[in-house]
RNA sequence: GGGCGCGUAGCUCAGCGGUAGAGCACUGCCUCGACACGGCAGGGGCCACAGGUUCAAUCCCUGUCGCGCCCACCA
């Protein structure tokens, strides 16, 4: 027997396991049916379960087990990500907690086999609560971005896009993250909004005496490393400047003053100063007009005096140039002016200042020396590391670069030409939108934990890229002629550059194996909007470049969980729900159900406890049906097929049952799992409970006529709703699936989808079952408006009907006794009884004898209302027709619609004035 | 600044040229042998606003207002 309620935390542990264990989750590279694989999104490795995990991953095992169920030979391959940032932070800020010496103070070998071992501790978290999801993943498979077989991929990749020139170093500005002291791509870059000042400060100009050129800031310490003042080629406020020098305050070096487009004379003052080494416009203007590009801020974002000197001295200024004047030389013209503008001992004192306290300093200085204009109030977005959380500084350094541009071409071409299709399909956009406009993908880092570059330097700062020092070595000896000592470059790869590969690299390229060759391409993709870039774009360039075709045909872009009022969940605003707890309290099955039904095309998914608990009830409404069923001694019937139905009840019910396989079916081919999950939700509340079960009551109690095939349609149809529920819901439907013995103990994970199978004379079986819930359904809202008490019974007669309905009446005389309340139901003999209430259906007046018990004047009112109701209908429709363009324009079908609805509203204004007649 | 999406019942959202729908919430009645995480019956909407196209507009077009997001922008 079922238990009384459904108590999930006992049975989907056992399930699962039973699933795990039997090998029901596994591939089959053997198999002849056709393959369909998803790739997970490998989440970090030391990460957990939350919510937009289980949104993710709900979808994907429901579209697993749906196609699993179909019969295809189904790949989901499980796996975690090395998340390099991500992690050595963790490891980090855990060395800082035990009071561990750092990072640096460790040696890097320490310190990566520190992160392996938190890797073992805690790197099996997120893959045990997958389980607790009920995600069918393919274990035995799971893969690591830093395994050996994933690492060898990652140096074939570097190889060999080195060797095609696709890869290459180059000197040029980066995000530069002063935290955590590398380098970051410009997607993790994130701006905030920052509430700060604008500084205009005053250049003099050389050989103008008294005149100054005006610039205005946000970053005032960044003047340090100013070579020059560029004005609008067409500003006539400045045109006679143009060729002319200023002098750099405090610094004192003679700075040109050039005409630059860029200048925009409606921002800030017209005049902008000059900083190419940490600002990417100023880079571009530093490279048109061949300025120096002195670095003034060392790897902490803190200043350095040094790098100035030997930058200036690189790019021409003559080692001994002196970069800070002892005074200033104002040319031919006066003596210095009122202010004492250079200042060597105060830059001086600026060496190894932070950034911010440098800003301070300086803006203090410029004040006391007065060559501060103004300060403005200023908001304005400014750049910051989105895993540091610090302001980003621009910074000129050598890094490992891919040519993006190149390898986004035929990624471009394949989402053009359809090979790959996002759904919904509006995110194409953002894809070409981005992709038409890469810029050079910054691959090295300047971490530790991650891929470590395959490149070696020689004494002479060759570089030898290879798959092993070995072979970095032998190149060397062919080139030097002897051996000579090489060093390996320091960095690592950015994590995106493993996880792009995750497509092939998890399968065991770079061998061609038997996987590969099977589960490349994959089907589909799900994942986030915001990794668009990120990752699913990194994917179909190395993808289409090393396997030669699309990594997945369908991108499935689903929206981000958010709370019940629509924020964003994060743990400052305390509004996080852990997918774990919902999971101990209303069940996996629940939470599951609850993300497909919310999950519609390019919505947000708005998720709190209660929408699960309202979810919670449909799984208890599934088991309580179950039980009902059981109490009435159904069980399969694997002899029984539905073209054997021969009664309207079973074959309504079968009916309805192949429209909502079809249905459902529409719905996943759609990835439209919120309908996926309300045609479920309605079959099997709606119909199957509230109808079908509540009319075979009857039977099945009285055990009449009918009850054996009755039975076997109820066993049949349950069968067809747990196939249909279980993608969704894998572990309630499961149970019950055993329980009945449907099959072997977790086997409806495996058992076939169920097909829509023809059923006989299915349109009269609707026709007849749909009368009688019409028929009951006026019967109860009658009963109610006039406040019959429940349980009182009352006889329903049938005044004007035909024939056939009287036949269907007599056929259907219990269920609608039963449901209706009725004492007897009959064709109304003689005369109308005084006071009765009526109620219309189809060509029939359904008169219930309440005389006394109802208030006339009541149900006077309440027949008038129904009929000025259906006259206002016919009133409108007769307007319609009346009006020639429609009947000429319109289609046929529709006017005939409009003219039969007509004929039926005013039959219904006919019997309900004959209604208010008799009543009378 | 460029782009995208969204404004439909109290809430969350479907629908997208021809009867305005669902779930939850709400109101009333009901312990009837599956289920109160339940049953039955109800109430509730100028489908943001203004124009246009059409025989017909919640749906298509244009504009306005409001909300959200992405990209770019440190003068």
């Amino acid at each position: 027997m079922l238990e009384k309620t459904y108590v999930p935390s006992e049975i989907e542990p056992r399930l699962y396991d039973g699933w795990e264990k039997s090998g029901a989750f596994a591939c089959d590279p053997a198999s002849s049916a056709l393959p369909f694989t998803i790739m997970i999104p490998p989440p970090n490795v030391t990460g957990s379960l939350h919510m937009g995990h289980a949104l993710t991953f709900t979808v994907q095992d429901t579209l697993i087990r749906w196609r699993r169920m179909q019969g295809r030979d189904v790949l989901w391959q499980p796996g975690t990500d090395h998340a390099g940032i991500a992690t050595q932070m963790v490891v980090e800020r855990l060395l800082a907690e035990q009071g561990n010496v750092d990072r640096r103070g460790m040696g890097r070998d320490a310190f990566i086999e520190r992160v392996w071992q938190w890797k073992a501790e805690s790197g099996g978290t997120i893959t045990r609560q997958l389980r607790r999801l009920g995600a069918s993943l393919d274990w035995p498979r799971e893969r690591f971005t830093m395994d050996e077989g994933l690492s060898r991929a990652v140096r074939e990749v570097f190889v060999t896009l080195f060797r095609q020139g696709l890869i290459y170093r180059d000197r040029r500005l980066v995000n530069w993250d002063p935290k955590l002291q590398t380098a970051i791509s410009d997607l993790e870059v994130e701006n905030q909004e920052v509430k700060g000042s604008l500084w205009h400060i005053r250049y003099p100009v050389v050989d103008a005496p008294g005149r100054f050129i005006t610039v205005a800031t946000t970053r005032p310490e960044t003047m340090l490393g100013d070579t020059a003042v560029a004005v609008h080629p067409d500003d006539a406020r400045f045109r006679d400047l143009v060729g002319k020098f200023a002098i750099l305050p405090l610094v004192g070096r003679r700075i040109p003053i050039v005409a630059d487009a860029y200048s925009d004379p409606e921002k800030g003052t017209g005049a902008v100063k000059i900083t190419p080494a940490h600002d990417f416009n100023d880079f571009e203007v530093g490279r048109r007009h061949d300025l120096p590009m002195p670095t003034i801020l060392d790897r902490e974002g803190r200043v350095t005096l040094a790098e100035i000197r030997d930058s200036l001295a690189v790019v021409g200024y003559g080692a001994g140039t002196p970069l800070i004047r002892p005074g200033i030389d104002h040319g031919e013209s006066e003596k210095p002016s009122q202010h004492e503008i250079a200042d060597p001992v105060f830059v001086e004192s600026l060496d190894r200042t932070d950034r911010f306290r440098a800003r301070a300093l300086i803006v203090a200085k410029l004040t006391e020396i007065g060559l501060l204009d103004k300060t403005e109030q200023y908001t304005h977005q400014v750049p910051h590391g989105d895993r540091g959380g610090v302001p980003i500084e621009p910074r000129l350094t050598t890094q490992w670069y891919a040519n993006a541009a190149v390898l986004a071409k035929p990624a471009i071409e394949a989402v053009e030409s359809g090979r790959t299709q996002f759904v919904p399909k509006q995110w194409e956009n953002t894809f070409f939108a981005w992709m038409r406009d890469i810029q050079p993908w910054c691959i090295s880092r300047q971490l530790w934990w991650g891929h470590r570059i395959p490149a070696w330097y020689g004494p002479d700062r060759t570089v030898f890229v290879a798959y092993s020092e070995a072979e970095a070595q032998a190149e060397a000896r062919e080139k030097y002629g002897h051996d000579e000592p090489l060093v390996q470059d320091e960095d690592v790869l950015d994590t995106w550059f493993s996880s792009g590969l995750w497509p092939f690299s998890t399968l065991g390229w770079p061998d061609r194996t038997r996987e590969l060759e099977r589960y490349y391409p994959g089907d589909v993709l799900v994942t986030g909007f915001d990794i668009i870039f990120f990752w699913v774009a990194r994917m179909m360039m190395q993808g289409i470049h090393f396997m030669g075709d699309v990594p997945f045909r369908t991108v499935y872009i689903h929206g981000l969980v958010r709370d019940e009022r629509g924020q964003k969940m994060s743990k400052s605003k305390g509004n996080v729900i852990d997918p774990l707890e919902l999971i101990d309290r209303f069940g996996a099955d629940a939470l599951r159900f609850t993300i497909c039904a919310l999950t519609g095309p390019g919505r947000d998914v708005k998720l709190g406890a209660s929408r699960v608990q309202d979810y919670r009830s449909f799984v208890t409404k599934l088991w309580n049906a179950a039980r009902f069923c059981e109490m009435h001694g159904i069980r399969p019937d694997a002899s029984f097929a539905p073209a054997q139905a021969t009664l309207p009840l079973t074959r309504w019910i079968l009916d309805a049952a192949n429209r909502t396989i079809e249905e459902a079916d529409a719905a996943l081919e759609a990835y439209r799992f919120d309908e996926y999950a309300a045609t479920c939700y309605r079959f099997t509340w709606g119909t199957f409970c509230d109808w079908f079960l509540e009319l075979a009551k009857p039977v099945l109690e009285g055990d009449l006529p009918g009850a054996a095939e009755l039975r076997a349609v109820t066993a049949y149809v349950l069968g067809v709703l747990l196939r249909l529920l279980h993608p969704a819901i894998p572990f309630v439907t499961e149970e019950l699936w055993d329980h009945f013995g449907y099959g072997a103990p977790c086997s409806l994970i495996r058992a076939a989808w169920p097909a829509a199978a023809p059923v006989p004379d299915a349109a009269a079986a609707r026709e007849e079952l749909d009368w009688v819930v019409r028929l009951v359904g006026a019967v109860r809202s009658v009963r109610m408006a006039m406040n019959v008490p429940t349980g009182a019974t009352v006889p329903i007669l049938l005044r004007d009907a035909a024939p056939e309905t009287l036949a269907r009446a007599e056929r259907w005389i219990e269920p609608i006794r039963r449901l209706a309340r009725g004492s007897e139901v009959k064709a109304l003999a003689g005369e109308m009884p005084k006071g009765a209430a009526q109620a219309v259906v189809d060509e029939a007046t359904v008169v219930l004898p309440l005389a006394g018990t109802i208030d006339v004047d009541t149900e006077c009112a309440r027949l008038t209302r129904e009929r000025d109701k259906a006259a206002g209908e016919a009133a409108k429709l007769a307007k319609k027709l009346e009006n020639a363009d429609f009947v000429a324009r319109a289609p046929e079908e529709v006017v005939a619609e409009n003219r039969e609805r007509l004929a039926r509203f005013e039959a219904e204004v006919a019997r309900l004035g004959a209604a208010l007649r008799w009543i009378g």
